[in-house]
Order: structure tokens, then C-alpha cells, then sequence
DNA sequence: CGAATTCTTGACTGTTTGATAAAACTCTAA
DNA sequence: TTAGAGTTTTATCAAACAGTCAAGAATTCG
């Protein structure tokens, strides 16, 4: 059997639907969403789009499968041979930048795992579980080394992910807080920063009269 | 007019209703919750839930208010007069101890927030906005006082909330890494240990051969 | 007790929503 | 240019769902 190729017309619609599929998914969840809103936002009647997608499932689960692969890529870059501060603070960067840059994606895997991952608890065992062991076992050796403070690394990992992610998930809140004194950019430069000193130094001052009395990072 | 004064029956069926509610809702968000799993859940019929709240919203409603309340009270106990680490730990560890006995709560806030806050924007910006205000300014206190590193008090707020409530609202992300070999109690001693850990010295190790150069904390 | 009040239920209504059928229209390649 | 494949629409359906109603059952209280 052969490999349907796709027509220009299939790639372009197809890519629109996913497109408002992941704006309104994001936002309301997948029993939230609703099928007439999905084509509203792609522009076209709802049977037109299950033409392309013949059930509501199938648009969530095209998404999810593209998402996760997306979503690990920064912990897949950390890298073993480099230097452990760097590497992490790098890690963190990345992940900010993705809470920026791709708000709905992190919300709809937000609302996917608050609702018990339903669609992708499979693939958490299957990629996501590996992926950590992996790293947490680079960081772990880091640790042997004396190159940074010996902690959970998985829990580390989690702390992580909970900060950068708080930045797209609970958004409407963050601003609530900060004020619109500074625009987007300026709460994520904020936000990089702060969280580059936690991950680093922590909030125990270094000794008065002693100051930071620390491991230069390259 | 008189307050109505409720009966026995009433004041024990709202409860079951909210309880299950409160089930339904954390789990499935607003939207995705039907009067017909509620009633389930508690063990009655639709037509006898809708006589105690005739809405769907209105279960909702009051639901969300008496969580914020709660929500923000470790946040109030935070002493201006204490020692600021001891009172952060101290915050950190009540705010887990809220993830670990309140996760269905964790999650509802999350999938509200999530959502665009629909139901609970104006109380963000009365209830939530001015403690957090009052609050950032007793941190920065602190800080101008040399006892604890200087950061942005509201970031450090944020990253206090995403790593504690990350516990509860991602515990199936949680559960597939750690696996089971410890239980729920032994996964929240060990984050209470990582967390005190980062919170108060980061990952940057003190300089060789000059082990912890820090200030004690009583 | 017994009447008034409160509580519970089965049967029902109107609407929203996911999904389908089939006809009409558009595009593309020989 | 035109046959056939691919695309879009109109009309429609069945299930799920929020909410109603009226009548019967249980509880309360004088």
C-alpha cells in the first residue's frame, strides 16, 4: 500500500486546523474545546474540517504526538561534556524561551497532564521517563565531581520545568502581579534573571565581609 | 428578610455536593465536568443536586471562593518580624504540605488559571495582587537588611507557588519518573529536602576546600 | 399526631455538540 | 478540454447535556 501523498490543499488546510486546534485546546482543554469553535478559528465549516480530521481525537492526538518531541528537545541539548552551570543555565533559558515563544504549546501539555495525561501517559513512560534517567545520570555524576551541590537531580528537573513553564501556564496571573509596567519581554528578561541567581547562589547570602565566596562559572 | 437558616440536611448535602464537585472539577475543568458525574459522585440524582444549586455555575462559584481564602493563607502567615530564611522555609514547606493534603484545590486553581481565570480574574486583582504587594515589600525589607540575596520578591513568589503546586498539579508526570518506589510521603520528604536546598544555597558549590562559607540560619 | 415544610425522584424539554450523507463544486493532469 | 480525483457545503442525525416540573416521600415542629 502505498503512501498517500498529500495535495497542496491538504498540507495548507491541515495546517491551519492543527493551528486553531492548538489555540482553542489550549485554552479550554480537550473536553472544553469544541469542534464548531476549532473550525471558527481555522476559517471554515466544521464538516469541511472533519474532512481532514474525522474526529475531534484525532486533531487533539496530532498535536500531543508533535508536541512532546518539541517539548524535550532543550533537555535532549544538555550536554555531559560541558560545563555543569553553564549547561543548566543554558537548560533554564531554553526552557523560558519556549514558555515565550510557545505559550499554547505549554498549556495544552499543562491541561493534558492536569487531567491525568489521558492521550500521553504512554509516551511518558516511553520517552519522557528515559530522557530523565539519561540526564539525571549525567547530573549525577556532576555531583560525584563536586562540580555543583549534590541534590535530587530528578527533583531538580522538576523545579526546572515548574519555574520556566509558570511563565505560560499561569500568564493571566503573573500579570495580574507584575503590572503592566513592563511589556512580555521585559517579565521573561526579569524572569531569566531571578531564576538564573536562584538556580545559582540560592537566597543564603554569602558571608558578611566574605563576599561570594563561590566557584567562578566559565 | 430574614437569612434563610439552613437545615441539617442542607448544610450535610452541600458539602457532599461540594466535595464532589470539587472532584469533578479539578479533574475535568469547568467545562469538561457534567452535572451527571457530580451527582454521581456524590451519591444523589441530577434533579435533587440542582435542587441544592441550581447551576452548574453556581457549584463552581463556590467552590472558587472558599479556595483563594485558603490558597494565600501560608502566604499570610509570612512574618515581616521573623528570620527571613527560617519564614520562607517555613512558607515552602506549608505551601507543599498544601500540595500534598489539597491536591484536587492545586488543581482546580490550576485549570482556572489556565483557562484565563474566567471565574476569578476581579478577585486576583483584590484579594491576590495586594498580599502579594504587601508581602514583596516585607522580602525586600529583608533584602535591603543584607540577610537574604537580593532578587525580585515577586519572582521568588512565583517560583515558591510553581515548584510547591508542581507536585500536585503535574503528580502523574511526577509519579512516571520517580516511580513507585517510594510513596507519596517519602516523594514530598524528598522535595521538601531538594527545595530547602535550592532555595537557600542554589547548585553553585562553595570554593574547595572552604566548605560552606555561609551564614547559619537559627 | 398531623399539617406544613423540606427533600427526592422519574419523566421530560430544549440546546449543544460530535459526526455523517450526499450533492455540488473545484482543481489537476493526461 | 475534460474525466476523475479532491474539496466544500447543505441538510441532517443521534447522543450528551443543562436544566425544569410536578408529584410523591420524608422530615420537622407545634
Amino acid at each position: 500500500m502505498e503512501t498517500q501523498r498529500k495535495t497542496r490543499i491538504q498540507v495548507e488546510n491541515e495546517e491551519r486546523i492543527l493551528d486553531a486546534a492548538l489555540e482553542v485546546f489550549s485554552e479550554r482543554g480537550f473536553r472544553g474545546a469544541t469542534i464548531d469553535q476549532i473550525a471558527d478559528q481555522a476559517g471554515m465549516s466544521k464538516p469541511n474540517l472533519l474532512y481532514y480530521f474525522r474526529r475531534k481525537k484525532d486533531m487533539y492526538e496530532a498535536l500531543i504526538a508533535r508536541l512532546l518531541d518539541t517539548w524535550l528537545e532543550p533537555l535532549r541539548e544538555l550536554d555531559g561534556e560541558g560545563d555543569p552551570l553553564s549547561e543548566l543555565q543554558s537548560y533554564i533559558r531554553r526552557k523560558l524561551e519556549m514558555s515565550r515563544d510557545f505559550p499554547r504549546e505549554s498549556r495544552l501539555f499543562a491541561n493534558e497532564i492536569l487531567q491525568g495525561a489521558p492521550h500521553i501517559r504512554p509516551l511518558l513512560e516511553t520517552e519522557l521517563k528515559p530522557l530523565v534517567d539519561d540526564k539525571a545520570e549525567v547530573i549525577r555524576g556532576w555531583m560525584k565531581q563536586g562540580l555543583i551541590n549534590a541534590v535530587d537531580p530528578r527533583h531538580l528537573i522538576f523545579s526546572i520545568w515548574s519555574t520556566t513553564q509558570h511563565y505560560a501556564d499561569f500568564d493571566i496571573q503573573v500579570r495580574v502581579i507584575l503590572g503592566p509596567d513592563r511589556g512580555a519581554d521585559g517579565r521573561f528578561e526579569d524572569a531569566a534573571r531571578y531564576l538564573e541567581a536562584l538556580f545559582l547562589d540560592g537566597l543564603r547570602p554569602a558571608v558578611a565581609g566574605n563576599p561570594l565566596p563561590r566557584v567562578q562559572s566559565l
